[in-house]
DNA sequence: TTGTAAACCAAGCGCTTGCTTGGTAGTGTG
DNA sequence: CACACTACCAAGCAAGCGCTTGGTTTACAA
C-alpha cells in the first residue's frame, strides 16, 4: 500500500489480461479477501464477511468466482504473477550475481511487506485450502518464480561469489525472508534495504 | 517419533504433572490431534474426524476437553513446555556460548522435524484460532521460550563469537530453522547435525 | 428504442458444524 | 454390596456454512 499507484508492471500485466485491474470490482474483491485470509485465516472467514467487507450481498459474490476456494486461488495466482514480473524487471537493471541477488533479496522483501504483503502471507500459509489440482497449479508457478532464483544463485557460485549449496541457501535465505513477516514493520527503525543488505551477508561474506 | 521413547525430559514433566502423559487416551487424543492439524489444518479438521482417528464418538472428545479450541491450546502448550525442558537441558551440558548456540538450533530443529514436529508446525500456523485471551496465553510461553535465546545470544556477544544484533539474529535464525519443515527430511541426504551446523554458520564466521 | 450482458439483490436450501444431553459399562474403594 | 468416578456411546439440536435461484438494475451498443 505505500508501494506508487502507478506500477508499471502491474499496469503492464493488466493490459497483457495476465491479472485482474485492482480497480476494479473483481480486483478490489480479491484485495479485501487477502486481507480477511490473511488477519482471519481462509476457512475462519465467511463469504457473509466478505462480501459485507466488499459492499455486496454473499451470493454475489459468486457472480465474479465460482466458488469461494476460486477466489483464494486467483489471490495466490495473481501475486506470484506480479512478483515474478517484479523481479525480472529488478534483475535487468544489475550487472552481477552479487546485485542481482541484492534485487531479488530486496524484491521478495517488498513482495512481504508492501502491496502485495496480506497476499503472499496467504500464499503461504494458506496452500492446503486448495484441491490437489488447484495445488498443483499453484506449485508449477513457484517452480517458475524459484527457477529466477536459482539461476542468479548458479552464476553467482559459478563466478565465486557465492560458496553454499544453491538448494540449501535458497531456503534459507526463503525462510529468513518470509518469516520477517512476523516481526518486521517498514515503518519501524530498520529500513527495507538495511534489512535486505543483512539478509545478503547471510550469503555472501 | 523417531526419538526414543523413553525421554526423560517428557517423563519428569509428567511426574510433575506439567504435561499429559502421552501414553493415556487424553495424550493420545492431542497426538492425533497435531497430526490433523498439522495436515488439514484446524478449521478443516472436524470433531468427528479426530474421534473417528482416535477410535471414540465425536461427543466423547468433550469428555477430556471442553471445546475443540481446548484441544488446540493443548497441543500447543505441551508443546512449548516440553521445548522448554529440552532446551535447558542441553543448555547446561555446553561450556560456551558457541556450543550453546549450535545446542539450541540443534533442539529447535529437533523439535520441528523429530516427535514433536507436528505440534510444532500447528504452534506456528493455527494461532490465530485461538481467542485473545489463549492467544495471550500462548505468547506468554513463547517469550518464555525466546529468553532462553537471547541469554545464549547476549553472552555470545558479550565474549566476542556473535557480531549481529540479538533480535535480529534471533529472527532470521528462526525463520531460517522453522522453514526448514517445508524442504528439510530427516531421513534425506542431508543431517539434522550438518544442516545445524550449516545453520550455526550464518551465525557464527 | 430495443436488445444484451454484466452486476447485483433477496431469499433460502441442504448440509455440516461444534457441542449437549441422558444414559451405560467398567473399575476401584469403603 | 453400595457407592462413586471415569470413560465412553447414541442421538440429535441449533447455528452457521457455501452456494443456488429467480428476478431487478444499470450500462452501453445497434
Amino acid at each position: 500500500m505505500t508501494q506508487t499507484m502507478a506500477d508499471a508492471v502491474i499496469s503492464e500485466l493488466v493490459k497483457q489480461g495476465k491479472i485482474t485491474d485492482p480497480q476494479s470490482a473483481k480486483g478490489r474483491l480479491m484485495y479485501e479477501a487477502a486481507h480477511l485470509f490473511k488477519n482471519k485465516g481462509y476457512e475462519r472467514t465467511t463469504v457473509r464477511e466478505l462480501a459485507k467487507a466488499v459492499g455486496i450481498q454473499s451470493g454475489s459474490l459468486f457472480h465474479h468466482f465460482k466458488s469461494k476456494e476460486d477466489i483464494l486461488l486467483g489471490v495466490m495466482e495473481e501475486t506470484i504473477v506480479v512478483n515474478i514480473g517484479r523481479m525480472n524487471k529488478a534483475l535487468i537493471q544489475q550487472p552481477d550475481p552479487k546485485h542481482q541477488l541484492l534485487a531479488l533479496i530486496r524484491c521478495e522483501l517488498d513482495s512481504v511487506h508492501l502491496d502485495t504483503g496480506e497476499a503472499m502471507s496467504v500464499l503461504v500459509s494458506e496452500w492446503r485450502s486448495l484441491n490437489e489440482e488447484n495445488q498443483k497449479y499453484i506449485l508449477k508457478l513457484r517452480d517458475d518464480y524459484e527457477a529466477l532464483w536459482f539461476r542468479v544463485i548458479r552464476e553467482g557460485i559459478q563466478n565465486g561469489t557465492i560458496q553454499h549449496d544453491e538448494f540449501i541457501l535458497r531456503r534459507l535465505l526463503a525462510g529468513a525472508i518470509s518469516w520477517s513477516a512476523t516481526w518486521f514493520r517498514p515503518d519501524g527503525n530498520l529500513s527495507i534495504d538495511e534489512l535486505a543488505k543483512q539478509t545478503l551477508m547471510l550469503a555472501i561474506r
